[in-house]
DNA sequence: CGTCGGCGTAAAGACCGCGTCAAGGCATCA
DNA sequence: TGATGCCTTGACGCGGTCTTTACGCCGACG
């Protein structure tokens, strides 16, 4: 931002302390600042409070499944997240990678080649920045939370179906660009429903319907005949 | 017009023939565009003509190192980059990754898990797409935003049907230099339509009347008889 | 000088995608 | 069991887009 280099932070959530020690004295004597969680719940309050430049997560914690912390970071955050694991079963490394995560490492696993990850997984972050990042984006006629998933129109909540936040959630996402229709459909549907453009077409409706104050004519959900949709501000 | 050019593009480098194989029938089988090389030459050439939106890179290849290859990508390029090794040692890796690898897998691999792993590479390339500035080409009548996908022309938007776009976008991604015929056709209608020159001459008429000071004296959208299109910053 | 192939322009009809409304399943919950 | 909310599916009109045809122009070539 402004006022020199800060350290990169990291959270580590484990809840074996040995290995959150280990952790902790390795990555500080390199340089970096360290936060440290428990379990699931601590981990999304230290993301919140800490803002991390990148997690490290143990799965098997004590209180939540690993996929659920992982959902519960890629909500609002799109902070590198590396996977620690002692099951080397591929089907627990594909669920981890497809939830969200951005790398996996089997344990006992190497030190270096731990630190070797996260220096990826950071430079990847930082050189693609772009963070225009905000949790609430706001329009001349309505707002979308997207840590709380609230919608607000004119001051007011206005209640949204799943599927209906999900199709908005992504489209703000991606703010100002084209979100293909396929995109958009594996995105809240799932890989299997990709042609089945006629729900975007129900949906986007529902929204205007909902958010825009002439539905027939709208603003900030707008069609790309042909191509897609996109979420103007 | 066919399915053709919304898949993603792999680059696949590797000097054994079964491995390529294997790869190329399961990529293939999930909708991915293959692209193939046998050698870091190769792969690099192939990196440059194909724009390939990720690259599995096998190390030991039998003319470069594989830190040149990674090295010889990250000059100019972000793509992510997936090595596949059958060295386990830690310093390898830690060698690949601070090259400027993303991820690193060691052969004997399971399909599964290498497949999650590029569907994670290519969501983060594609989420975090912070490229903004360099995705924007202009010309002095005309600029066209190829992340957001919107045209201006004297700071006005201008509304591309899909075809418009496909064939712009074509030409624009290939700025300077010639694009056989062929070569628009395929992309844009798909290979069934390789012949169709006449679809060429309808639609960048079109694309200079929208775009084009003088569309009878087009600027930027020429035309080189007998070859092909090419645009001209 | 005439012909021919490649290119640019214009226009028209077929076709497809979009928005809209509404009805039918299918869960959950009282 | 009935009620409610949500997702899915169907039908239909409309407007925009693609495809196709027709024609004029120009340079190459015989």
């Amino acid at each position: 931002m402004s006022a020199g280099p800060a350290a990169t932070k990291v959270l580590v959530v484990d809840d074996e302390p040995q290995i959150l020690r280990a952790l902790r004295i390795n990555l500080a004597a390199r340089g970096y600042h360290v936060l440290t969680a428990q379990d699931g719940t601590a981990a999304l309050r230290a993301a919140v409070d800490g803002r991390p430049d990148v997690v490290v997560l143990d799965l098997g914690l004590p209180d939540l499944d690993g996929t659920e912390v992982i959902a519960g970071l890629r909500g609002w955050s799109t902070v590198p997240i590396i996977v620690l694991s002692a099951r080397t079963d591929s089907v627990d490394k594909v669920q981890a990678l497809d939830a969200g995560a951005d790398d996996y490492v089997t344990k006992p696993f190497g030190m270096d080649e731990l630190l070797a990850r996260l220096r990826a997984a950071v430079r990847r972050a930082t050189t693609t920045a772009g963070d225009g990042e905000e949790a609430v984006v706001e329009t001349d006629s309505f707002t979308v939370d997207l840590v709380t998933k609230k919608v607000r129109k004119d001051g007011v909540e206005v209640h949204l179906t799943p599927t209906e936040w999900g199709v908005l959630e992504v489209l703000v996402r991606n703010r100002g660009r084209l979100v293909a229709q396929k995109q958009l459909l594996q995105d809240v549907w799932g890989p299997a429903y990709a042609t089945e453009s006629h729900y975007l077409r129900v949906y986007l409706a529902q929204l205007r319907r909902k958010l825009e104050r002439e539905p027939a004519h709208p603003k900030h959900l707008l069609t790309e005949p042909g191509m897609g949709y996109r979420f103007e501000a």
